[in-house]
DNA sequence: TTGAGGTGGATTGCATACACTGATCCGTAG
DNA sequence: CTACGGATCAGTGTATGCAATCCACCTCAA
């Protein structure tokens, strides 16, 4: 996911990735060329070329003609992401179980703990998000397919713009400390079935309460954006 | 993947991808954007479009101020693509074996016997092939989760320029009939577990199949493009 | 009041021109 | 003969101009 880009385009589309991810463009917004070329003072080219990227990844849409939108998720879609998502997480789990180098598996360790002491001494809710998407992410990449690993990485680049909209139910931290804790023996047991097993059903529950949360809350994306305070992490 | 597209840029993708599919154009060949204007009788900057579009669809690879070049897939990176696409086709198998409609599952029935048929009278290979490609694309799309529809075709897409060296091995076409057997007797008799497990071995025992093509072929893949007489379908 | 039709502004799609990079080739020195 | 260095060139990266298209607004008539 993350190139070297020594063109302007690229250059380009990571600032619009980062606007994405950051909320500064909220789904649903409008990527006006012009405005773009004269924010980040270059032409046009660059900028078309940016978006044609983003495009094909599945951030923004594009109809001929009209201008360029964040790709706004209907619940149904966010569902289907998550469903697939899981599938793609439980499969990088099973392998990763008995393909994580020991060091690759103490990280994990560490990294777990560190995500525990925060959550015993209240810490900063968004550095427990952090350690959860970096305890998901060396999972992932511990399969060692780097297919598999940019496959499940670019799935999960799609709901990472709705992060931001994820509610810290009351006790939704603890829970998912226990599922990383059942996750994290059974790879470290090298139980490639559990593993998967957990991992999945973790990941579908996370798009369970983020549905939740957007039911309940049955509103356009800018409210979202603009109501909820209290940010957490999906991953 | 089928778009439609009143843009230049998106038919001009459309005839490149032909061309790579037919073999027109083999992987490792390079991809002008000046000669490819000419012969589409458009400017350039269509065709840089397109290209951007095959790139992220992982067909061409690029660097900057280089030409871009058909994707050349390693052994190791085929084998990893293998894997994760017997993964997703397996979590597809897994949920079609509970989504599908009875009109899809008399749809699958109907194109396995009639590549049953084929086999028995000794029928086209090719047209085997079409068949077992029809055969794999029911199951996948059964599942009615277009995020994870989109991600296995968009897998599956890129070993489809190698479907013209597979091999046709003796036995082997009897065997890759036995396999959709029990696949799709486990689909129809709602056997989740089982349609993931059997689909998942299947897949991957093409894609070994395909490596031991390659490995006995040590070769450029240019000449892969003359050698490969005989051939059939991975799909 | 409301619907149809026309008109203007905004914005993209494409073409062309220019700049810059990376590679090849050839000449010269060792 | 080989190694090195510079010039040349092919080819991409970017800028800009223009035409086509779409959308919103406005007008006017029923």
């Amino acid at each position: 996911m993350t190139d070297k880009d020594p063109t302007t385009a690229g250059t380009v589309r990571l600032a619009i990735e980062r606007d994405i991810f950051n909320g500064d463009l909220a789904p649903g917004d409008a990527l006006e060329e012009t405005r773009l070329a004269a924010r980040f003072g270059v032409s046009r080219t660059p900028v078309r070329e940016a978006i044609t990227q983003l495009v094909q990844a599945g951030l923004v849409t594009k109809r001929a003609h009209k201008r360029a939108v964040v790709s706004e998720l209907d619940p149904g879609t966010l569902l289907e992401l998550f469903e697939a998502l899981s599938e793609l997480e439980g499969a990088a789990a099973f392998l990763s179980a008995s393909r994580m180098t020991p060091q690759e598996k103490s990280e994990l360790l560490s990294i777990h703990a560190a995500a525990g002491e925060n959550l015993q001494q209240g810490g900063d809710p968004n550095a427990y998000a952090d350690l959860g998407f970096a305890f998901h992410q060396l999972i992932v990449r511990g399969c060692h397919n780097s297919v598999l690993i940019d496959t499940t990485e670019w799935l999960a680049l799609r709901v990472l713009p709705y992060r931001r909209f994820q509610v810290v139910a009351p006790g939704r931290l603890q829970r998912n400390q226990a599922d990383h804790d059942g996750i994290i023996s059974a790879i470290v047991d090298g139980d490639a079935a559990t593993a998967r097993d957990l991992i999945q059903r973790h990941t579908l529950e996370q798009g369970d309460a983020l549905m939740r949360f957007i039911a309940l809350n049955k509103t356009s994306h800018a409210d979202f954006h603009s109501t909820a305070s209290i940010k957490g992490n999906v991953l």
